[in-house]
DNA sequence: TCGCGGGCTTGATCCACGTCAACCATGCAA
DNA sequence: TTGCATGGTTGACGTGGATCAAGCCCGCGA
């Protein structure tokens, strides 16, 4: 929990108003005059270590977070040792609502590298809100989205057969590489073979066997982590109508 | 989507502050003057007929919804004709967030039986929550609680066995029913075989199967649909630490 | 330069759950 | 009362993905 690395508040002013994250972050949507007093909202930065937890199963409940630099995972631990990898996050995606349910922290954030995160304080949040209506409904539709993005991996992991969960978990990926003015066609996974598999519902086997699978049958370039998209399409049609299946 | 019966509005006055769900539902934790001006938001009640959709995957959003009697299911389809059920909601709980983020609703909600709900414009929320403080707490409270929930489901389908999916099911629709005063040994439930194996990414048979197996163990007394925990122990122990699996 | 370790790949085998199919129970409509 | 439809149970069998195990690749520190 050292990772933390707080900035003065003088440097920080007009945080969200000039950060080119904007787009994707919480002030989506809102106008120029409102999205100037978001500048007041964020409280400070936090720079967390590849590794390390932004906050963990448990920890009281402050602030949700915006991601500004880097990714991370969250995941759920059973007592026996079990994790289910719940979600990962890129840039301008928002960590820590699951906090607010009950006032601690129900899942883990772990960054998956050095990363930098804008933090939030809820209460200022919630304050805020009540006189900004753009930010409410933003706000609102943030923690919608995620509901919806948690349907989609449930059918995923409740639906799908291996390749096809892989697949979708590539178009995903690459879909929202695209949204961050990165190359749709070529990235960099950060997360590991086991990480895949645990939120897929897969041993890393499994998914690494897909990969190859994929490589052999001509719609990706696998190098470790390094992905190729070759044929979106043919991963498209994989997801669709596969013949017989669960 | 006939099955809608609006009830005048002199009937409904005074409709959260008598409503004996108020502890289960979105009033949850406000004080006794704010809960008066809920009143005003609560638009309609609507009645939804059994296998009726309260609305559907496309619909416009306009409101969210709180179950005054009855229970429902949300599912999602892929076009290939596959469903997976993400959810079962009792009286009480709130049907509809999903619609918020793209303004149109992303899964159907249908009625598990003759069921009867509060129709809750979803502008008139934002605008009272802006006023009403306890109101804008709650209501991201049980945005945040579903998020909580769906990890749970996830957790659930990625990395728990077919017994496990269903004690830990059978476990949690003991506790909500205790929660409605109802006997926490005792129930019915409102859908099949088929429906429990969807949300659970299991097909009916092995569903069947494994409630066949609880019988044996004497973990429960099952008659269809007709519920009797015995051991609930038995059944949390059969959750945690079971010896290896994936 | 080498050795080491973490992550990845691949093969052989196993088994939990899916599939297919027959049959039974319940409830409703004629 | 019978007939039919829908939902549930159970058995036999097949298979997708887990498990176990060996070996590879690559970056890093000595």
């Amino acid at each position: 929990m050292m990772a933390t690395a707080p900035i003065t508040a003088a440097g920080l002013k007009k945080a969200c108003s000039q950060c080119n994250l904007l787009e994707l972050c919480l002030p989506f949507g809102m106008d120029d005059s409102d999205i100037h007093r978001l500048d007041e909202l964020v409280g400070a930065r936090r720079k967390i270590k590849r590794q390390q937890p932004l906050y963990r199963t448990g920890d009281p409940f402050e602030a949700i977070y915006a991601i500004r630099i880097g990714s991370f995972k969250t995941d759920v631990l059973l007592e026996d040792g079990r994790e289910q990898v719940t979600g990962f996050q890129m840039t301008g995606e928002i960590l820590g609502l699951d906090g607010i349910s009950t006032e601690l922290h129900s899942c883990n954030a772990i960054a998956l590298e050095d990363s930098e995160v804008c933090v939030i304080p809820y209460a200022k949040l919630e304050e805020l809100a009540r006189v900004v209506e753009g930010l409410q409904h933003q706000f609102h539709k943030v923690m919608s989205r995620e509901i919806v993005r948690d349907h989609g991996v449930m059918m995923l992991l409740g639906s799908m057969r291996a390749e096809e969960r892989l697949a979708a978990f590539l178009l995903n990926m690459s879909q929202r590489f695209t949204a961050r003015g990165f190359s749709s066609a070529e990235f960099h996974l950060r997360m590991t073979r086991e990480e895949i598999g645990s939120y897929l519902g897969l041993k890393l086997e499994t998914v690494s066997r897909a990969f190859s699978r994929f490589q052999d049958e001509g719609f990706v370039a696998v190098q470790q982590k390094h992905i190729r998209i070759l044929d979106s399409n043919g991963l498209k049609k994989l997801i669709q109508h596969q013949p017989g299946m669960r």
